[in-house]
DNA sequence: TTATTTTGTTAGACACGTCTAACTTTATAC
DNA sequence: GTATAAAGTTAGACGTGTCTAACAAAATAA
């Protein structure tokens, strides 16, 4: 079994890899906000248990046992705050801080209880993919609303960022998953959209908000 | 704050202080299944945080401070349990080895979601109350089973003893807290007892049974 | 292509929570 | 009331996860 600090490790490994394609042991380093000497030494360690690849100055990758088990936690982590979401009334800029604690909860029951009751959702609130019980991570190909054309009308699927800040700002707008929006006019110079959805239908969307959005044609 | 393992030594202080009055190093060890110099340096640990009072040789006790931290987790305990059974269909049995890990989540918002939408339950899945957000706890009088008489009938109010395979047991002769038990003999020889409960008119409950039970009148 | 900056490693330290071995104090038995 | 047993403490060690300081390698700039 990994310990709560390792699987920490792992879960950084396995977004950072799949944001950036390479990792190298400063990015996990500022994720973690732990010192550069201490991820060294900690790859070290994941290197032993065959779940990293380690070579000095070389960037770092998991194998395919560390990419599973870090699929694992995540599900464990997606799965949570769905729950949180779905059963427990929390707002989708609430659960990230509660669901990164629950994620090391050893117990396959609460989970799979969890999913029972979910319906055995594929995606967390932020409209991330839930791995299954295997790690294995179906992505959907979504696009930014920032890259669609007038006239488009488009589902809202998924945000890109996540922090309680810019969640916030989405609730102010009530921008939520699921959303229709209609692109009436992208402004060139700056990326501006203008847009309805809703009972709103003179509503602006800056492009920094645009292109955190991602969208699938309604 | 506390680290999950100081938490684990106040729990398990406060619960040996209830049972048994003094709490001494040795008793602590063996609930903990730590060795003994381990806990005693722990409690040095406590006593500078002001959670513990220590003194060589003397039994140990938790200072007001410290009975009210570790009141506040077996308040997180205890929802967590009532929340596994009332809101996501776990049996009395499965719950407690989950919330042992729960209670140490850290997260006000998480336990007050909880206690809501439970309804402000006074007691866990077991009969055992659920200290209050000051970690004051009101203590009910329950008598046990075996030292009822014949003729009266009562209301299951808790079991004592929480073990999984006793509350097996207990689910094997479909009995749950709230039953309405009426005792129709006792054997003066070995205390068996002859009780008839929901549609079970002739049942027998052993003395080590009625000894874990307790009950108030009907 | 050499100098500078950035990235990464090594070495050594430390807090935490655990252990075993050895010793001391207190309790129990005779 | 001494002898023995049980309980408790002290000392010293160790694994985990963290740090800082010093050094080395790689990347970037001049
Ligand atoms: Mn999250
Ligand atoms: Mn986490
Ligand atoms: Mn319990
Ligand atoms: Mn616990």
């Amino acid at each position: 079994m990994n310990s709560y600090t390792e699987e920490n490790y792992l879960k950084a490994l396995y977004t950072l890899g799949n944001e950036r394609g390479e990792v190298n042991v400063n990015d996990l380093s500022r994720k973690l906000e732990i010192k550069m000497p201490t991820v060294t030494s900690m790859m070290k360690k994941l290197a032993a248990k065959k779940l990293v690849y380690y070579e000095s100055y070389k960037p770092l990758k998991l194998t395919e046992k560390g990419k599973r088990e870090a699929a694992l936690i995540i599900r464990k982590h997606r799965l949570t705050e769905m729950f949180l979401v779905e059963n427990m009334g929390f707002g989708w800029e609430e659960v990230h801080p509660i669901a990164e604690q629950v994620e090391h909860i050893q117990s396959a029951a609460f989970f799979d209880k969890m999913d029972q009751l979910l319906g055995y959702p594929k995606v967390d609130p932020h409209g991330s993919p839930i791995p299954d019980r295997n790690g294995k991570v179906i992505w959907k190909e979504y696009q930014k609303l920032s890259s669609c054309k007038v006239g488009e009308t488009v589902r809202l699927a998924a945000v890109i960022n996540t922090s309680e800040d810019f969640l916030r700002f989405l609730n102010s707008r009530e921008i939520h998953l699921g959303l229709k929006v209609k692109i009436k006019a992208i402004e060139q110079f700056d990326g501006t959209m203008k847009v309805s959805y809703a009972k709103r239908t003179d509503e602006t969307i800056s492009h920094v908000v645009s292109e955190r959005l991602l969208v699938e044609k309604a």
